[in-house]
RNA sequence: GGGCGAAUAACUCAGCUGGCUAGAGUGCCUGCCUUACAAGCAGGAUGUCGGGGGUUCAAGUCCCUCUUCGCCCA
């Protein structure tokens, strides 16, 4: 078998992919006996943007299913796709150029399942060309009526263990997107904002004082003014009133210790409502409500002349009427952070507003003992886990005033008000299209209004492990929970992670998976993180395939710890390209010394080869324990090191005339021996990650005498050769060699030119251990002779040719 | 403001539970067409391991502190 002289990726690739793909090689088989290795594979959210950084986090994972399967494993990998909800519902008004609320919601359904499965088969296409071996027979998006069912039970199953109530109350909310959000969904952004300071005058006439905000059109909505009762300046005004300017109603003003002396003037409004300060204050001192806001951010009728504007101009309007009515004092610029919804970057509004909720704020201790019982790695991110549930404020609110997404399984009765929940045989159900089928429980009415919210998108994605064992349906694999890894980045543990960790915890009392491994993100060269709004072409997976092979591309994505974000340079990049052409050639060669060559042989083995076999026993061992620990990367290093150094630069040069002459028929039945096992060793310890150039290797070289059909089927070499002598006196020899080496480069020779001789002083105990090599050592020197002294130590001096 | 990570050669990074003159790849310099590979091979130069304290026989590694950067959360 001769192989080209280039190796070819643009060809191979493909043809490999359809090859795995056709013969069904990475098939889930759950009869197959083996033990179960399971995957949760993040279901990436359906926006129309893939960038590296995608490809980055992925792999990762790829590459661990590879080693597992590898392993002897039955490796259950599916591929997903988060295809509803708002981003979706967003990438389709995008696409097609509509608005939602401008159709039926039938009818943007419609859309927004045709955008998104154009969408997902790009998605796919490009996923097979970077080799990943899931099974897209278990492929499965949120909408699909079987998840709906599943998220649908989860709702019931919550209802009907007492953690979902629904209930009237102040929720962030998007005027923006016009439906509540989850805490988790928000981010801080630094905004400029102007703090002004505002006079109100007390109602005894004992003067004015001068609240600081950066809200004032949230004046009409003021219930109550805070001072410190510590605070020397202001305490004696607790118990006092005072009157909003221009609107004219008067608050009590309050003592409270939660008010900050430091900033603005020490007092505070509080309005319904401005911040969770605010709310708790409302809650806890019973004050009165005033909302002012719409849900779309406009001023209502309590805003008096603001009524019908957009709170940003309600803003400038009425800072110029107290301006001129000498209300506001003075006004100074800030920088501050804005709570924002992380979708479409708007300020949050809270509003009051009907919501069903996740009781989760009373079991904080519960959950932060199950991210506890998960093994994180790295370790140190259940730090933040820990963190985001310790710092929880909300209950999870899991109702969404949008179109999209998978309804809730609920009517309302409209002669009683009482909720009707959905029979579980009967789901999914659509409360729009469908009708609960039979009476009102409570009362017996039979007309009904439907629940017309749909549930967050998380509500269905924190059910991936259930989604993949089929809970509650005919079809259940069994098996599959806990299941075995949590693959995901590290932006989305507040989220992914956190609400499935919850619900494994609130349906089962259990975890959901046994490890997580947590990836970083892929940067821009500039050290920025990537992202394809930002127009960062490098970040583009198809233009990165036009100049790199996938190989070269998975090379790239585990160059980096788990964890550790990395940048997307050209240096690793060729890294990768090298090592993929360094091991073509070496493959080649080898090959090329290994024809007619029959491996069932056992010849007896001369040292050298036992030294090869032991360091790959030793490199074999190091790349195991890295992908044990999720530490591809360090897999990839020892098993690159122990390919180019030792095997590569060292052992084939010391074999060559041994196994060129046809002299020394041992000598030569050993070296390829313990070639074709290096060889074959090598490529399985490279294949998970370089599994295109490992295959096309394999099948062009070992299929035949191995018999494995794909070398991803092969068994992950565990290799128990050991022979300690070997290893300390071919670690010895390569000294000598190198010092040959030196010689010749410093004198400007060719690594072909002879020495005359090499002297070489060895210990006594060494003496005969170390001669053994002698005949490889001269080979691979080209020294004529060599001439052994006993010594203290080693030391070695070489002669020249001409001496 | 709190938490977590990072700071090591010109660049990108390895250095686990502290232990021999601190490593790799790239880049740079000098050679070498050696019958797999010049996209290669051999050799070489380059580091007060962010600053300052401390523990120890011994600290890049552990503790404290400060500085800078990134991320997460207020």
């Amino acid at each position: 078998m001769t192989l080209a002289k280039r190796y070819n990726p643009k060809e191979s690739e493909p043809r490999w992919q359809k090859f795995w793909d056709e013969r069904g090689i990475f098939r889930y088989r759950s009869d197959s006996g083996k033990p179960v290795y399971s995957i949760d594979t993040p279901p990436p959210t359906v926006s129309g943007k893939i960038h590296m950084g995608h490809v980055f986090s992925y792999v990762q994972a790829e590459v661990i299913a590879r080693y597992h399967r590898m392993k002897g494993m039955e490796v259950f990998y599916p591929f997903c796709f988060d295809d509803n909800g708002l981003p979706s519902e967003r990438f389709t008004e995008a696409e097609r150029n509509v608005k939602a609320q401008d159709m039926p919601r039938s009818q943007f359904v419609e859309l927004c399942l045709e955008v998104t499965e154009e969408a997902e088969k790009v998605f796919r296409d490009l996923w097979t060309r970077f080799g990943f071996s899931c099974d897209w027979d278990l492929l499965y998006t949120t909408i699909d009526p079987p998840v709906q069912r599943i998220s649908q039970r989860s709702f019931l199953d919550l209802n009907e263990k007492g953690y979902v109530y629904r209930k009237e109350s102040p929720t962030l909310w998007c005027p923006e997107c016009g439906t509540a959000v989850a805490q988790a969904e928000t981010e801080d952004r630094d905004y400029h904002a102007v703090f002004h300071d505002i006079d109100f005058s007390l109602t005894d006439g004992s003067g004015t004082i001068t609240i600081a905000t950066t809200r004032p059109e949230l004046l009409p909505a003021c219930v109550a003014v805070f001072v410190n009762p510590s605070d020397c300046r202001w305490s004696s005004l607790i118990g006092k009133k005072a009157t909003i300017p221009i609107f004219g109603h008067e608050v009590e003003i309050i003592g409270d210790s939660k008010v900050d002396i430091e900033k603005g003037s020490g007092i505070v409004m509080c309005c319904t409502f401005g911040d969770t300060t605010d709310i708790q204050w409302w809650q806890e001192y019973g004050l009165d409500l005033r909302i002012v806001l719409d849900r779309r951010g406009h001023m209502n009728e309590l805003a008096g002349f603001l009524q019908g504007m957009y709170w940003k101009k309600a803003r400038k309007v009425l800072v110029e009427r107290l301006i001129e009515e000498g209300f506001r004092k003075d006004n100074k610029n800030i920088e501050h952070a804005v709570n924002v919804h992380e979708r479409c970057g708007t300020p949050l509004e809270y509003l009051v507003s009907m919501q069903w909720f996740i009781r989760i704020l009373d079991r904080k201790n519960e959950l932060i003992e199950c991210g506890n019982q998960v093994n994180w790695y790295p370790a140190y991110f259940q730090v933040r886990f820990d963190h985001w549930v310790k710092n929880l404020k909300w209950d999870w609110c899991i109702s969404r005033q949008r179109y999209y997404g998978v309804p809730f399984p609920v009517w309302f009765c409209e002669q009683c008000g009482e909720p009707f929940f959905a029979n579980e045989e009967d789901l999914p159900v659509d409360p729009l299209e469908d009708s609960p089928g039979q009476p009102c429980r409570s009362c017996g009415g039979t007309s009904f209004r439907p629940e017309a919210d749909v549930m967050d998108t998380w509500a269905t994605s924190s059910l991936t492990p259930q989604i993949n064992a089929r809970w509650g349906e005919k079809d259940a694999r069994e098996g599959l929970m806990p299941m075995s890894l949590r693959p995901q980045a590290h932006d989305i543990i507040r989220t992914w992670a956190f609400y499935t960790i919850t619900k494994a915890h609130l349906h089962f009392d259990d975890i959901p998976w046994r490890d997580v491994m947590i990836s970083g993100h892929a940067l821009n060269p500039d050290g920025n993180k990537m992202s394809k709004s930002k127009g960062k072409v490098s970040g583009d997976p198809l233009i990165a395939l036009e100049q790199y092979s996938a190989d070269e591309l998975r090379y790239w994505s585990c160059s980096s710890k788990l964890g550790s974000d990395v940048l997307f340079s050209e240096e690793v990049l060729g890294d990768g390209r090298r090592l993929v052409t360094k091991l073509w050639n070496a493959v080649k060669f080898a090959a090329s010394q290994l024809e007619g060559f029959n491996p069932s042989l056992e010849p007896e083995l001369k040292p050298y080869d036992r030294w090869i076999l032991s360091r790959f026993t030793i490199a074999a061992q190091k790349a195991t324990t890295g992908m044990e620990e999720y530490e591809y990367s360090v897999a990839m290093k020892k098993t690159e090191y122990f390919f180019w150094k030792v095997i590569c630069d060292n052992y084939l040069e010391i074999i060559k005339k041994r196994i060129y002459s046809d002299e020394d028929e041992a000598g030569k039945q050993s070296a390829q021996y313990a070639l074709y096992r290096i060889i074959y060793g090598s490529l399985r310890l490279f294949a998970p990650v370089l599994v295109h150039v490992t295959e096309e290797l394999y099948q062009a070289l070992f299929r035949e005498s191995e018999g494995h059909e794909s070398l991803h089927l092969a068994k992950w070499p565990d290799p128990d050769f050991m022979d300690e002598e070997a290893l300390k006196y071919g670690d010895m020899s390569l000294q000598i060699i190198e010092r040959a080496r030196k010689f010749k480069s410093e004198n400007n020779l060719s690594m072909a030119a002879p020495l005359k001789a090499i002297e070489i002083t060895v210990p006594g105990e060494d003496l005969i251990g170390l001669r053994m090599l002698q005949d490889d050592m001269m080979n691979v020197t080209r020294a004529e002779n060599i001439l052994w002294t006993e010594g203290t130590h080693l030391t070695v001096s070489v002669v020249p040719a001409d001496a």
